[in-house]
DNA sequence: CTATATTGGTTGCAGTTGCAACTAATTGCA
DNA sequence: TGCAATTAGTTGCAACTGCAACCAATATAG
């Protein structure tokens, strides 16, 4: 097996790297500037509101927005100390719970949505052509999680 | 001045996000498995390794590793404590100090490397064609710093 | 059916980050 | 020159993260 990256490699790394570095800053001071909550709560919240009925386990969510138990507990402490989202009893086990999101969660996605929108456009999409939107979205997508 | 993202935009948009969290995460377990330093001081160290002579100020680093002032003077903390990096008086400007890296300090960035660059290449690059490589690239260089 | 291993989730602690306030030196401009 | 504005860097505090230890419930194996 390879283990020695070439030059374009290393390039390329770190043109990922420094890219997301960027973006990531831009969007979380977009969201900061707007008085909104943080993009860890966006994706969190999103995943929960594509299963407003039924919810999600815990670790289904940590699954989902890559964020490992630990964090994932106390993130959803923070959630539901603002009701955005609830936990409620597991019936099928014991041990965990199903967070359910709430209305005030929904709403808060809604009003968070239009200020990340923009950030990507603007500091992401409006730097590149369609053709290089679709390119990238082809090749990160063979990246496994 | 368009500010709604596409569809093909936000699906980028998630891949890029996605990867680069996967790709950060098993470079940093790859570090910690070996022992090393967080990629962090990496980064800064290699800068620094870059004007080993000189050295660099510390708004200049800053600007480099895209790290805020009050983090980057506390992470020097750390790289002085461990010798990696010597802070020296700035005889052009007396607030600032310059940044010079120590033998140690280029031994450990000589350590960690094999440890990066495999990582790299078994979970990036082996993941793509040289095709995809260079396209990546040539698409993030795009993304204005 | 019991003992053990595994899994889901929480908690305490130490380390790191972000923010605001601060000091000190330098620059700019009247 | 002399005073206000800016810049370089540090520090205190609160929030967040990672790690290890932990509890409780379920799955598994003898």
């Amino acid at each position: 097996m390879k283990n020695k990256a070439s030059k374009d490699t290393i390039q390329a790394w770190i043109h990922l790297h420094r890219a997301q570095q960027v973006l990531l800053e831009k969007v979380e001071s977009a969201l900061k500037q707007a008085k909104q909550p943080p993009l860890s709560w966006y994706d969190t919240l999103f995943e929960l509101s594509k299963e407003k009925k039924s919810g999600l386990r815990q670790y289904e969510i940590s699954q989902k927005v890559l964020l490992n138990k630990h964090n994932l507990s106390r993130l959803l402490d923070r959630l539901e100390k603002q009701n955005l989202v609830k936990r409620h009893e597991c019936s099928e086990d014991g041990r965990g719970n199903t967070i359910i999101i709430t209305d005030t969660g929904i709403e808060t996605l809604k009003q968070m949505w239009p200020v990340y929108n923009q950030a990507i456009e603007q500091h992401f999409a409006a730097q590149l052509t369609p053709n290089d939107i679709e390119g990238l979205s082809e090749i990160l997508s063979k990246i496994p999680s």
